[in-house]
RNA sequence: GGAGGCGUCGCCUAGUCUGGUCUAUGGCGCCGCACUGCUAAUGCGGUUUGGGGUUUACCCCCCAUCGAGGGUUCAAAUCCCUCCGCCUCCGCCA
């Protein structure tokens, strides 16, 4: 754990300063015990006792009041204290995972070849410009009411994200997922469970009047969901595919995609969610990404796989797989699917558990949660309409998502 | 937004007015054991969660926990305050 925990720099005198302030937890919690004993024996004895006997138990009872109150304070402050450094702790990093920043990525496999428009004797348009045509994308007029980083679907737009998502949930019913609508507004505590509010808290909008959290993925609901809960070993894995939009401030982003609808404020997804046994949490990662992989085959792009590096993980992933789909106009490939496995840092966090073991041997302890984009829609669209768009600007409909289009095999454009 | 009711250790529930033998009652469910051709029934025992002590382990012991947090008091499920959630009615509304 400690070398592992090096890898991220800062984490080494938090650790330090964690097991001191529990230490410190610790020893007044048993002060306090100890004086609340003895309280409690005294406080037996009062309602019988009479006289001159009565007065000596009132004054002493009343000296332990004033003692256990202060142990009480001395107690609470340094379980304060404990619980907001463990809140600081970024989850513990698999040793497997490369080190380093974003750029220090293991590839792990290529699937598909990007399209080559140069063989076919014309040149690629981008999305916008698919979207301009065929009636599906307007930004011009999302920036006249919203600003940028917002976009409108419109026509054939927004059947592509109905059918996006409901060829998605379809999938994820298929694999065993339970298909949930969820909230985006959450409390505080939801958000700061998953481990969205340390350094990613830049990055999310929050509404001061109602201290409510606009979530950047259904990730924090599905999560959340089962707070404050134990849960049977027999009932896992649990598995949940939620929609929802998700909101990104995309703070420290600026002059980055700028064009388009790669990066915007909102948008809708379709996310896999599992609680597994810990001791199952590496083969449900390895699940999770193959259920991403038959998603985007499904779709015809081209894409590769990478293991992210330590630096690139975020505070709650111990490992990070992501899928990154080839954009034609872009000439490399951008994510478009994540999976973490977060081990027991959320559960944790959001005192989640499981039980198991046989009889008295029943014990509650964390259980592991993972997570997994399916379809992020916007980024799936660009992909789509480069990927499969013709020298006439029309653009075919994959297979998987024809039967939620009316049938349609290609998307025809309304305009030059 | 206004008025009222409610929140008890899986579920239901007693206790709250009148603070102290509440170490929170009973039923259901569940677990274990006994009995029993099997099942059922019956009997006995157990059954919140967290922290700590002790232990190879089991057992056992201590503290907290009656929606959450404060307050009053020697002492709070019980009295007071704030907040949260649920329900009913009124208002408003997609």
């Amino acid at each position: 754990m400690r070398a592992s925990q090096r890898a991220r720099g800062e984490d080494v005198d938090l650790v330090d300063a964690l097991l001191s302030a529990d230490e410190r937890r610790r020893s007044s919690s048993t002060r306090f015990d100890e004086l609340r004993a003895e309280q409690k024996q005294l406080g037996k004895l009062i309602p019988r006792a009479q006289g001159e006997e009565k007065q000596e138990l009132l004054r002493r009872t009343g000296e332990l009041s004033a003692a256990v109150k202060a142990a009480d304070a001395a107690q609470d402050e340094a379980a304060a204290e404990t619980q907001a450094l463990l809140l600081r702790l970024a989850n513990v990093v698999h040793p497997d995972v490369p080190v380093g920043g974003e750029d220090d990525f293991a590839l792990l496999e290529t699937v598909g070849t990007p399209r080559d428009f140069g063989a076919e004797g014309f040149e690629p348009r981008d999305h916008l410009e698919l979207g301009r045509i065929l009636g599906a994308i307007d930004t011009e007029r999302a920036a006249k009411v919203s600003g940028s980083r917002f976009y409108y679907l419109t026509g054939v737009g927004a059947l592509l994200e109905l059918a996006l998502v409901n060829a998605a949930i379809a999938q994820a019913t298929a694999a065993g997922f339970t298909p949930m609508l969820t909230p985006a507004l959450v409390k505080p505590r939801a958000m700061e469970g998953t481990g969205f509010l340390g350094q990613a808290a830049e990055d999310v909008y929050y509404l001061e009047r109602d201290d409510f959290y606009l979530v950047g993925t259904s990730e924090v609901t599905l999560a959340a969901y089962h707070m404050d809960e134990i849960i049977e070993a027999d009932r896992l894995p649990l598995r949940y595919a939620g929609f929802s939009p998700c909101f990104r401030r995309e703070a420290g982003s600026h002059g980055k995609d700028t064009r388009g609808i790669i990066r915007v404020h909102q948008f809708d997804k379709v996310e896999m969610f599992s609680y597994v046994d810990p001791a199952d949490a590496e083969a449900e990662h390895a699940r999770l990404l193959d259920w991403e992989k038959q998603w985007l085959s499904a779709l015809g792009l081209a894409y590769r796989v990478i293991d992210v590096a330590s630096g690139d993980l975020g505070a709650s992933a111990a490992r990070k797989y992501d899928c990154e789909a080839w954009i034609p106009t872009q000439g490399k490939y951008r994510e478009l699917t994540s999976t973490s496995n977060c081990g027991e840092f959320q559960a944790r966090r959001l005192s989640v558990r499981m039980r198991d073991g046989q009889g008295q041997k029943k014990a509650a302890r964390p259980l592991a949660t993972l997570n997994g984009t399916l379809c992020a829609v916007p980024r799936t669209i660009v992909a789509i309409l480069e990927t499969h768009q013709q020298a006439d600007g029309s653009v075919a409909v994959p297979e998987v998502l024809r039967p939620y289009l009316g049938g349609r095999e290609v998307l025809e454009p309304v305009a030059k």
